[in-house]
Order: structure tokens, then sequence, then C-alpha cells
DNA sequence: TGCAAATATGAACAATCATTCATATAATAA
DNA sequence: TTATTATATGAATGATTGTTCATATTTGCA
């Protein structure tokens, strides 16, 4: 089986699986929310890629956002931080997060285009 | 939170729980091998994507490849195939397998990719 | 018919995981 | 200091899942 080593798959394993849940995937999909785009008028924004823009946000507000407890949140956080998917800004009391790279973006991006089509053939 | 469905939401889990899974990604990878392309010849295929060609083979010869039972084997490639991954060619008394569309070697892709580039910031 | 090869399947078990509840920690403001 | 806000964490539980073992099904061939 071509030249990947175990512990390349074993690592893949974990992203994919840390990828693969509700919960985190709503969190994910919060943090890419172009309706507070970073770059403020969306129609000029040529960072922004194919999905949105990145955006960071405190642990209530995704908590009130997706409509979870501020415990499940904080729990999947950090499964997601962990991970290295999703990186952290202290400000005084709150602590922000964000999308770590553009790798995550993109296994959201795949995924989520995966799906969308899919839903075209039926 | 965006304009994300539940329902899209719990498609992303399911394809990306299907992917997350160290036997499975075995399998998958078997079925990307290019040392048997099916163009024969790797140099001048042009229908071959970043990784390799896309090709065909039966549970036996997947299990013996990837040093796993012909059960777990089984089992696991029914899982793919219930999530649409994977299609079946029945010959004789062999069945062969194969990727199913190019968004599954996408997203082997983007996983394995992001998986190399962290390696390289170690 | 009977046998062999290839694949599929059902039961069982251990392990993992998402979620909830209660509580702890940390930092700010009064 | 005390009170408040924001976040993190530990324990417990119910559910799900990967794997193994044994067995069933299917197809081709003698």
């Amino acid at each position: 089986m071509k030249d990947v080593k175990i512990s390349t798959i074993k690592k893949m394993e974990s992203l994919l699986e840390t990828a693969s849940d509700t919960t985190r995937l709503k969190i994910m999909f919060a943090l890419l929310d172009d309706s507070q785009c970073c770059c403020g008028d969306e129609s000029e924004c040529g960072s922004c890629n194919v999905m949105s823009c990145m955006i960071e946000k405190c642990v209530n507000d995704i908590a009130s956002e997706i409509g979870a407890s501020q415990s499940l949140v904080s729990h999947q956080l950090k499964v997601l931080k962990d991970a290295d998917l999703v990186g952290t800004r202290k400000e005084k009391t709150k602590v922000y997060y964000s999308l770590k790279d553009k790798h995550v973006r993109l296994l959201l991006g795949v995924a989520f285009e995966h799906v969308m089509e899919e839903e075209e053939n039926d």
C-alpha cells in the first residue's frame, strides 16, 4: 500500500475524527460566519476565501449562537484546540477563539461541497 | 450561524466520521495505489489527479495488502459503501471495490497535506 | 450433486465519546 | 474584601463503534 506511513494515517484519523462531530462543526461554522466578516465590507474583501472570512468569537457568544450549553462548547473547544484546529487570544476575562489555518477551512469546504453536490443528485 | 442547514451539518458529520478510521483510511489508500495505476503507464496518464489514479481491488487483495482480516475489511467496506464513498463491480465470485468520486480523493488529499505540512513544522 | 473460494453477516465485548451536572478557577469591578 | 462574569474541568452516564470469532450466503467448477 503506497508509501504512506502508519503514523501519517493515525494523524489523518485524528484530524478527521476531530472534525466529524455536529457540535464541533457548528462551532467551526460559527467561526466562519461572514455576517461579521473581518474585512467589514464583504463586497470588497479580496482576502475572503470560497466560504467566508475567518473571525474570532468568545465562548459564550458561540454557545448562544449555536444553541448549546457553555460547558459543552468549552469542552469541544478544548478538543478543537488540542487538535490544533483553533487558536485562542485572551483579553480581560474573555477568551477569543478562531480557526487555525487555511487547511481547516479547506477541509470544511471540501466536505461541504461534497454534501451539497449530493443533495443536487436527489 | 450562517445559513447552513442542520441536515447539511449532519451529512458532513457522517462523511467525516466515515473517513476518520485507520482501517478505512488504509482501505481508501489501497484504492488510490498508483503501483497498479489504471492507465498502465504512469508517466503518460493525464487523468491522474494529485495523489494517484483510482483503481479497483477485490476484498481479499485489500485485506492482505493492508494486513487486516477478511471479516474486518468486509465490514468496513460495507460502511464505506453505505456512505457512498466506494462503489462495487461484481465479476464471478469476486467483488471489486473502487473509490466513488473525486470528492473522496480530494478529502483524502486535503487531510493528507494538512498532516504533511504539520510534520514539516516539528 | 458436492466442494471450494470469495464475500457477507450476526453476536458479543471492550473501548471510546458526547453530553450533562456540579463545581472550580481566573479576572474584573465595586 | 466581596460579588460578578467568563471560562474550564472532573465525574458520571448512555450511546456508539471497531474488532474478533463463528457462521451463513453466493458463485463457479468438477
